[in-house]
DNA sequence: AGAACTACCGGAAACGTTTACAGCTTCGAC
DNA sequence: GTCGAAGCTGTAAACGTTTCCGGTAGTTCT
């Protein structure tokens, strides 16, 4: 009962095969400088055994681990799971793995961590929502970190791989969904205002009423300076007791959105009746509220695949050509907007 | 700027301080058969150089990687992110990392997975929701794979760590919340039959009602099949329809709990007036939604936590006494409840 | 004063791979 | 019939640690 189960190295298969260890090796890697007699028989004795490659060997060897860090603030779940289970599965393909690092809130860290992450440990590393600042990550990449920042939070210069989602695009097809529907009072509750997300959010925004001839009023516009409910709470009643409330409200996230559709409830407004409310995200909960959100599909999984496929791309050849890429987002319509009222 | 960035390796910081690669290392891990100066001297080299011991080669040698591995469907995202945070969390206090495994649906991968998993990747595993049964898992044990069940999916058998809520307390404070507000026919949307965790709470609403001296309507009990809001609607209305419908409904999760609001609202019930509602998970939609979820809290990030100090108990090879932990629950109480209309 | 510890430290062998290099065939061309 | 090239394979040197084993110096005991 007490199988030690010490695995079978590559000496055993070699030794079964009757080839050495460098030819198990060049067909378990792949290289095409084996025969192909050669190459099936070791590939049925290596099938036989289930050997795989010890990774921390090979690791130390061949200098890649196969491992890839993903440095990610498990404050947010509904919306990093996405990113993981896309780059997870697309690392699987790969037959790479995923080593999470929680950055929780603590800044000091999280440079450091990307640092003694790499050593030894990861290849690279897909850096979500970043805290740092575009210089530290400079500085990283120049160390000779292999890196992608999925979404960043600040503006990013030039030379460092990113992956986000077109916010603009999305804002404008919330804000023309809106115009579309007559509304012509559209708000918009944002977010922290020096996040990249809410600047271009509000780009987004403003270019749509722009192009349909509407001066945005600036009063319409509110920072709720963050991500969570009560703050969307706390704008949308700022919004709904002005002189000329709006007849739509476009927030920033589906929190935000949430705030203001209890906001307008607790005014004895209904939703989308009275005000119309958008979203942006489609995280899980904006199908489990009444009404159910229309929202701005942000594309997570996409989001964390294609940032695999970058990274990817950066550790197998050095140089990287196409630096940032921006998924599309999609407007979802669900129930939460109608024509106004009047 | 082709800084290729050599990271600093054992040897060297032994050169500098001037002595030998056997002594760092013994520094490094902390070993007692140092003398105080020399691990102060040690010590301050390789903290001006930033020296962290390269995890493959410490691997390969110590047959330790310092990596575990989780196997986590990704399908229940709200519920998975808190039992990965709590282990990430106390893994970092132990200079561990944690190598991610989504297990999507096929089956027949995930035995292969944990195996794989193991061989020189990972010292050992958290198994979350496991699909295998108890003698599968068991025959990994055997194999000599350290691992520990999280919230196992079917009975136990004996030696298999691992560490679950506690479904029944948690299902029993529920319903006597709900007697205590005067509900006297309560009824319960039952999760998957052969889920533990369906089981458990069963058992717990069972007990509650019994030991109130209330015999439990057969007709009460409904078997969603699924987790799903969809399957919690169709089981309200089920339950709606009686000829005599109950007062208070104890859904098994919070998604089943939504969908038993939606069933209320679409008949012009509303919740908690004409209904009580009680979920299981505390999710965080269960805050979301209106009314606000009454709903028993699952310790997620707890069990994670502790599940890390099981595993990491049983990778020393200090033989583990408690083999199954199971942590207490608690009931939230917000909105959805309320005595019943009379 | 010698023996027996103790405390500390260095040498060197492992750990399981990858890969540069060299060696052996075989074959076509001259 | 020799030469060079091409195709395949083995040898052995890395990779950066941990840890066993042995050695030296100092201390205590008898």
């Amino acid at each position: 009962m007490v199988s030690v189960a010490t695995r079978v190295t590559i000496r055993e298969i070699a030794d079964l095969a009757g080839v050495s260890i460098a030819t198990v090796s060049r067909v378990v890697n792949g290289r095409d400088d084996v025969s192909e007699e050669t190459r099936e028989l070791v590939q049925r004795i290596v099938r036989e055994h289930g050997y795989t490659a010890n990774r921390s060997a090979r690791g130390l060897s061949a200098g890649r681990t196969g491992l890839i860090g993903v440095l990610v603030p498990l404050v947010h779940p509904a919306y990093f799971s996405g990113i993981l289970s896309g780059a997870a599965e697309a690392l699987y393909e790969h037959d790479m793995r995923l080593v999470l690092s929680p950055t929780r809130h603590e800044h000091d860290r999280e440079v450091g961590m990307v640092d003694r992450l790499m050593h030894g440990v990861t290849d690279g590393a897909l850096l979500v929502l970043p805290e740092e600042s575009s210089d530290e990550l400079e500085r990283l990449l120049e160390q000779g970190n292999r890196f992608v920042v999925v979404d960043p939070r600040s503006p990013l210069t030039g030379s460092i791989p990113s992956v986000s989602a077109a916010h603009a695009s999305g804002a404008g097809q919330a804000v023309e969904h809106l115009l579309g529907l007559g509304h012509r009072r559209i708000a918009a509750i944002t977010g922290p205002h020096d996040w990249v997300a809410t600047e271009d959010r509000l780009r987004g925004y403003h270019a749509a009423l722009g192009s349909a001839g509407i001066m945005a009023a600036p009063e319409l516009v509110v920072d709720a300076g963050q991500w969570e409910i009560a703050a969307g709470v706390e704008a949308a009643e700022r919004l709904l007791s002005l002189p000329e409330p709006p007849t739509a409200i476009f927030a920033f996230n589906d929190n935000l959105a949430v705030g203001a559709i209890r906001a307008a409830r607790s005014r004895g407004l209904s939703v989308p009746e009275d005000l119309s409310v958008v979203g942006f995200d489609d995280v899980e909960q904006a199908t489990v509220i009444t009404p159910e959100l229309t929202t701005v599909r942000q594309p997570l999984e996409e989001m964390g695949r294609m940032a695999v496929t970058l990274l990817i791309r950066l550790l197998d050849r050095q140089r990287f050509e196409t630096l940032h890429v921006e998924l599309a987002t999609r407007l979802v319509v669900r129930d939460s907007t109608a024509p106004p009222a009047s």
